[in-house]
Parts: C-alpha cells; structure tokens; sequence
DNA sequence: AGACGCGACCAAGGTTCGTT
DNA sequence: AACGAACCTTGGTCGCGTCT
C-alpha cells in the first residue's frame, strides 16, 4: 500500500512566516549563509538558527557547510515550484487595495532558475505559437524545428539521462496565472538569454530580470514578441 | 636578509541551552 | 517563537624561531 504524502507536515515548515521568508530569500536559486537569512527574515542568529534546523529536517533546504560558514540552499526545484505555486493562493488571501501590474517582479523575473513573469509566459506563448513547443498535461515536448532553434542559440535540448530532474514542465506563474516553461529547458534557456545578454538581473530586486535593448530586438525578431 | 613553518591570539559566524 | 549568554569552530593575523 501508498501511504499518503505527508502535506500538513511540508506546509507547516512553511506557515510560520519567518520560514517563508527563508524560503523566499533562497528561491532564485544561489545559497546563503545563516546569517544572512537571519537579516533577510528579520531574525535574531538563533531563531534563524531553530527555523533552519526544522527546514533542513523538513528537507526543504539543504546545508552545505563551508568553513566557519554554513550555506543554505532549496534542496530541489521542486521546492521553489511548491512556493511559487501558493503565490496565488497568497495572493487571494490578502488582496492589495492598490495592484501594481506594472511591477518588475511581475513583467519579467526567475522562477527559482527559468525564466517567469509576464516574458515568461510570452515567451511560452510564442514558443507553442512557433510550434517549437507542444504542450501537454504536465509538461512540454520540444518538437524538430524547436530542437533546432534552440541549438542555434546554443540552448541544450538532449535530455540528461542521469538527471532526475524533468527536462521541460508547466510552471504555473503566481502573477500570470499561466503556464511558463520550467524544468532543465527553461533554465538553459535563462542562461543563454543572460549570457547572450538579452536579458539583465535588476540591481533594485534579486529575482527581478530586465531585457535589454538587444533583447528587445531578439525576442522581436525570434519570436516576435513585442516588449516596451 | 628573506622565506617558511608553527603556535598563540582575536574576531566572526554559528549553535546549544536555559529562560521568557 | 524569540532572546541572551555561553560555547564551539574556523579564518586571519601576528610574532617568533629555524632554515637557506
């Protein structure tokens, strides 16, 4: 017999908000070190400490320790993917008086490692609007001519058979409400993009991407997405 | 004299324990 | 859950002795 997942033990490593501040701290993707989580959450080292300890034996975060540091990171994307999909749900719960569609946050950022936002769902759009992408249920499959357009931006699309990760997914986007692509594609894709230098991390917020003129002129002229 | 190795010391990061 | 105090671990620096 299955058991069952043990869902109330996971969100309640995530209810308390110190701890859904840690884990929102480390959802681009990079580790951390104790202390600056504890700043990050507004905790004292110790309290930081206690959420830690309870996070790493949830395991929803993993510890990496490095000299006299000890460095935090999400154990698996799939962590991150549970986050961004209570977004909404957050969202609906406290409802702003006054929404800001035009956030950066919100026009384009990294979801954990791929690309999200408004971009991303554009740009997912555009991919199965291209027939470079075929969307299933759960996730996408790259079709011939994707296969070759991601290759001549120097996007890997062969699959890693030692990799446990899904190659593609269907990332639900908390500001969107929409699909974008995740999982090994989508993040090859956000690093092609930074390197290409299509696309630019924000001084102003960590996960908050802008596109460059360049970039502007790119996803015109691959995609034809217009984006002011 | 300069290079090197070793140990003492201090500062910083992090954890444990007791308490509120 | 959070705080203060004590403690542990580690990295960096400095001084000293030895070797070339």
């Amino acid at each position: 017999m299955i058991e069952d997942p043990d869902v109330a033990s996971v969100a309640g490593l995530m209810a308390v908000p110190a701890r859904a501040e840690i884990l929102l701290a480390l959802m681009h993707g990079q580790s951390r070190p104790a202390g600056e989580l504890a700043r990050f959450a507004g905790l004292s080292p110790q309290a930081a400490t206690a959420h830690l300890k309870k996070l790493v034996s949830g395991g929803l975060l993993t510890l990496v320790p490095s000299g006299r540091h000890r460095y935090y990171c999400l154990t698996s994307p799939e962590v991150a993917h549970a986050i961004e999909a209570l977004m909404p749900l957050a969202r609906s719960a406290r409802p702003s008086p006054h929404p800001k569609p035009t956030q950066p946050l919100q026009k384009a950022r990294s979801c954990y490692d791929h690309l999200a936002g408004q971009l991303g769902v554009a740009m997912t759009d555009a991919l199965v609007r291209k027939g470079y992408l075929i969307e299933n249920e759960r996730d996408y499959r790259v079709t011939p001519s994707g296969e070759s357009w991601f290759c001549d931006l120097g996007v890997n699309t062969q699959p890693d058979p030692r990799s446990r990760r899904a190659f593609t997914r269907k990332c639900l986007d908390w500001s969107e409400r929409r699909y974008h692509l995740g999982g090994v594609l989508g993040a090859a894709m956000l690093e092609t993009f930074l390197d290409a230098g299509w696309l630019a991390r924000s001084s102003s917020h960590r996960r908050a991407l802008r596109i460059t003129h360049a970039g502007q002129a790119e996803l015109w002229r691959h995609l034809e997405i217009e984006w002011r």
